[in-house]
RNA sequence: GGCGAUGUAGCUCAGUUGGUUAGAGCGGGCGUUUCAUACGCGCUAGGUCACAGGUUCGAAUCCCGUCAUCGCCA
C-alpha cells in the first residue's frame, strides 16, 4: 500500500496555541488516523519553528537566552495537540540539530550547484513579517508593522528562484491537484507567470537562525530553514539506505511513491507551493504530492485578532467540550479549504443534534434498553433478512464507500456528512422495524434480526467515525462489546461492501453512560458565559446579515422570541436600525382558535387602517381566544406576511415568556388609539 | 489597475458533460411514535437559481454586460 505522509505547518512559537493551529493538526491528525485504519504506512508530523528575528528579539525583550525561550514556547503546543487526541508520531523543533543538520546539507546541494549564490540586498524588510519587503506593500502595511519597517542593505545568499519558473509550470502542469483547492492553484499559477525574481535566503542581522555552511555571517531565511522540516524530520535529504523513514516516506519517483500531503493555513500557500517545490526541484529532488491550504477560522463571526484578543486558547474548549467534540465540530462545521466560523452555540447544536440525539442516542434507545431486556445484553444472531435490512445494508456500504472516497480527497466535513447518513438510516430502520412493538409481541426471531442489524451499523460507525473521534468511538466499542481498535500495516479495517455482519453473535454489550449526555439549557448558558462566547457571538454576523435583509426588503423573521434568549447580550444597533421595525398599537377585534392547532389564535386587529389585519399568534396555550377580544397589543405592523396552516398572518403580536409564569402579551397600560406608533 | 473566483430556500451549502415538478442539512411550521439522552420518524420551504441580454427545441448549468462580495498580484 502506498504510504501516507501528512504533515502540519510547523508553528511559529512566539505565541501561545490558539484554535486555528488547533484547526490544521486535528485535519492532519484525522486524514493520518484514517490512512492507518485504511493499513497505509503513516507518518504524521508536526512541531514548532522555533528561529527568526521575531524569536531573537522577543527573547531579548524578556532578558532571555533564545534557545532557553523556545524551549518554555515550543511544549505547550505539543501539550495542546496531545490534548486534543492527535496522535503525531514526530514533532520537530527547528532547533533540533537533526533538523539544522539537514538544512545545512540541502543548503550545499543547492549552493553546489550554483542554484544559491551571494550577492546584495538592498531595500524594505518588515521585522514584523520577517521578510524583504516592496515599496508598494510598505504602502499597505497598518501603522504597526509599518513602524517596523527598516531599511536595510546587506550581502545576502540568493535562491536563483528566477530559473525555475518554467520548471515549476511543468511541474503544476503534470500534477494538476498538486495545489488545493483549485482556486488557490490558480492564485499560485498566476504568481509564477508573472515572472520569478531570485530569493533572498540568508539574513546577516540577526544571528538566531541555521548558520549558513561555510560563512558564519549569515544565517539562513527562516522559511528556508522551516520548510526543510518536512524533509528533515525523516531524516533526509539522505542517499539511499542512510535514512529508512525518508525513503519510506519521501518521494522518489518511483511508481510506488509515498503520497506526501502539507495542510497549511493559506497565508503561507505560497511558501510551500512555490519556494519549497523550487528548492527541491533544484536539488534533484521530489516535491511533495500535495499542498492543501486550509481557510481561516473566524470567532463567533469575529475576525481573530491581537486587535480583539480574541485568539481562543483550545484548552477551555477541550475541557468544557471534550477533545472529540471540538475535533468533530472542526472538521464538520467549515468545509475545508474554505473559510469558516467557530460558533460556540453552534458546536452545542452539532453536539446535540447530530452527536447526542443521532448517535449516541442510536446506542442508547438499542443497547440499554431492548438488548437488555430481551436477550440479557447479547447480541443475537440474525434470521431472515427482508427489504428492510437490505436497504439499510446498502445505505451502510454506501456510507463507507462515499466517506472513503472523500478522505481520499481532503474532504473531511464531506466524509461525515456521508457517515451521518448511516445514523439517520439506523434511527429510520429502529422506527419502521419498531423493535418495542416486535418485544410485546414476542416476535424475538425478527427481534433478533432488528437488534443486530442496528448493532452492525453501529460497529460500521465506530470504525467509520474513529478518525474524528478517536476516544468516543472507543467508548462506543466498548458498550458495544467489541475490541478496540488497532491500526495496522497492510490490514485495511475500513468497511466495505460485503462485510455487514462482522459482529458475532453472542459479543456481550456493557451498557454504560450516554455517550453524548445532554447539556441542559442552564449549563450550556454557563459554559457559553465562562467561555466568554456570548458578547462577540452578535457584533460581526449582523453588519453582513444586514444588506441581504434590505435587499429582501422585509424578510420574515423568527416568530416569537424564545425564552433561553435572555442571557444573550445582543450587539447593539444604531437608531436607524430600531426604526426599521414598525411597531404599532392594535386593538384585538376578533380572536377565534386556529382549528387543528394547539397553539395558534386568529385575530383581527385594528391597527388604525382601513380593514381589520388578520394576525396569527401562537398564545393559544396561554390565552383563551374570547378574553383577547377588547385588548389592546403591541403589533409588528411591516413583518412580511406569512403563512401558517394555511392562512395568512400580517403582522406580529409582540409576547415575552419565561418557564415560570408563562406568555404575557405586551399590553398598554391607557387606551392609546389604535394604529398608533410604538417608540 | 491587472488576474481569478463567487453570488441557488431564513442559515450553511450540493447541483456531474445544458434536458422530466431545482436538492440536502440545520432552523421554522404541522403531524406522529414512546424503545431512547424531552430523544426518533413523517410531512412541510411555493426559492425572479444576483440583475439584464444572448445562444439553444430547451440553461441555475454555455456566451456578453451590469451590480455585489471575496481572493491573489513576493
Amino acid at each position: 500500500m502506498r504510504p501516507f505522509y501528512v504533515t502540519t505547518p510547523i508553528y511559529y512559537v512566539n505565541d501561545k496555541p490558539h484554535i486555528g493551529h488547533a484547526y490544521s493538526t486535528v485535519a492532519a491528525d484525522v486524514l493520518a488516523r484514517y490512512a492507518k485504519l485504511r493499513g497505509r504506512p503513516t507518518r504524521f508530523l508536526t512541531g514548532t519553528d522555533e528561529h527568526g528575528q521575531k524569536i531573537e528579539e522577543k527573547a531579548k525583550e524578556l532578558g532571555k537566552d533564545p534557545q532557553a525561550f523556545v524551549d518554555v514556547m515550543s511544549p505547550p503546543f505539543r501539550d495542546a495537540f496531545v490534548e486534543l487526541g492527535c496522535d503525531f508520531d514526530d514533532y520537530i523543533r527547528t532547533t533540533e540539530p537533526r533538523h539544522e543538520e539537514k538544512v545545512q546539507e540541502l543548503w550545499k546541494i543547492l549552493f553546489a550547484k550554483g542554484d544559491i549564490y551571494l550577492g546584495d540586498y538592498e531595500g524594505w524588510y518588515s521585522v514584523a513579517d520577517e521578510s524583504f519587503i516592496t515599496e508598494t506593500e510598505l504602502k499597505a502595511l497598518d501603522e504597526v508593522t509599518r513602524s517596523k519597517v527598516v531599511r536595510v542593505k546587506e550581502p545576502s545568499y540568493f535562491f536563483k528562484l528566477s530559473a525555475y519558473g518554467d520548471a515549476l509550470l511543468e511541474f503544476y502542469e503534470q500534477n494538476p491537484t498538486f495545489v488545493q483547492p483549485e482556486g488557490r492553484f490558480n492564485e499560485v499559477k498566476a504568481f509564477v507567470k508573472e515572472g520569478l525574481r531570485d530569493l533572498s535566503v540568508s539574513r546577516t542581522s540577526f544571528t538566531w537562525g541555521i548558520p549558513v555552511p561555510g560563512d558564519d555571517a549569515h544565517v539562513m531565511f527562516v522559511w528556508f530553514d522551516a520548510l526543510t522540516n518536512y524533509m528533515s524530520a525523516l531524516g533526509g535529504p539522505a542517499k539511499e539506505g542512510e535514512a529508512p523513514l525518508y525513503d519510506r516516506f519521501w518521494p522518489h519517483g518511483g511508481s510506488d511513491d509515498a503520497q506526501v500531503v502539507h495542510i497549511v493555513g493559506k497565508d503561507i500557500l505560497r511558501f510551500h507551493a512555490v519556494f519549497w517545490p523550487a528548492f527541491l526541484l533544484a536539488a534533484g529532488l521530489q516535491p511533495p504530492t500535495q499542498v492543501f491550504a486550509h481557510g481561516w477560522l473566524t470567532i463567533n463571526g469575529e475576525k481573530m485578532s491581537k486587535r480583539f484578543g480574541n485568539f481562543i486558547p483550545p484548552g477551555p474548549l477541550v475541557e468544557a467540550f471534550g477533545a472529540d467534540v471540538v475535533r468533530y465540530y472542526l472538521m464538520r462545521e467549515v468545509g475545508f479549504g474554505q473559510d469558516g466560523d467557530f460558533a460556540h452555540k453552534q458546536v452545542f447544536a452539532r453536539y446535540h443534534g447530530e452527536l447526542g440525539n443521532g448517535l449516541g442516542n442510536l446506542l442508547q434507545r438499542i443497547v440499554a434498553s431492548i438488548l437488555k431486556n430481551e436477550f440479557g445484553g447479547a447480541v443475537p444472531a440474525p434470521t431472515e433478512i427482508g427489504d428492510e435490512e437490505r436497504e439499510l445494508v446498502a445505505v451502510a456500504e454506501k456510507s463507507a464507500a462515499v466517506a472513503a472516497h472523500h478522505l481520499d480527497l481532503v474532504a473531511p466535513h464531506r466524509a461525515l456528512d456521508a457517515i451521518f447518513e448511516l445514523v439517520a438510516a439506523a434511527n429510520r430502520y429502529v422506527d419502521r422495524t419498531a423493535p418495542w412493538a416486535l418485544a410485546k409481541a414476542g416476535d424475538k426471531e425478527r427481534l433478533a434480526t432488528v437488534c443486530y442489524h442496528v448493532l452492525e451499523s453501529l460497529r460500521w460507525l465506530s470504525v467509520m467515525l474513529a478518525p474524528f473521534l478517536p476516544s468516543k468511538t472507543a467508548d462506543l466499542r466498548a458498550q458495544l462489546g467489541v475490541s478496540a481498535l488497532t491500526p495496522e500495516e497492510a490490514m485495511d479495517q475500513w468497511p466495505k461492501a460485503g462485510d455487514f455482519g462482522g459482529l458475532p453473535a453472542g459479543t456481550l454489550t456493557a451498557p454504560a453512560a450516554p455517550l453524548f449526555p445532554r447539556f441542559d439549557p442552564k449549563t450550556e448558558a454557563e459554559i457559553l458565559e465562562k467561555l466568554g462566547a456570548n458578547k462577540p457571538a452578535e457584533a460581526a454576523k449582523p453588519a453582513k446579515k444586514e444588506k441581504k435583509v434590505e435587499e429582501k426588503k422585509d424578510a420574515p423573521k423568527a416568530e416569537a422570541p424564545k425564552t433561553d434568549d435572555k442571557s444573550e447580550a445582543s450587539a447593539p444597533i444604531a437608531f436607524d436600525d430600531f426604526v426599521k421595525v414598525d411597531l404599532r398599537v392594535g386593538l384585538i377585534l376578533e380572536a377565534e382558535a386556529v382549528p387543528k392547532s394547539d397553539k395558534l389564535v386568529r385575530c383581527q386587529i385594528d391597527l388604525g387602517e382601513e380593514k381589520p389585519r388578520q394576525v396569527l399568534a401562537g398564545i393559544r396555550k396561554h390565552y383563551d381566544p374570547e378574553a383577547l377580544v377588547g385588548k389592546r397589543v403591541v403589533v409588528v405592523a411591516n413583518l412580511a406576511p406569512r403563512k401558517m396552516m394555511g392562512l395568512e398572518s400580517h403582522g406580529m403580536i409582540l409576547a415575552a415568556s419565561d418557564t415560570d409564569h408563562g406568555l404575557s402579551v405586551l399590553g398598554l397600560e391607557k387606551e392609546i388609539t389604535p394604529g398608533t406608533r410604538v417608540s
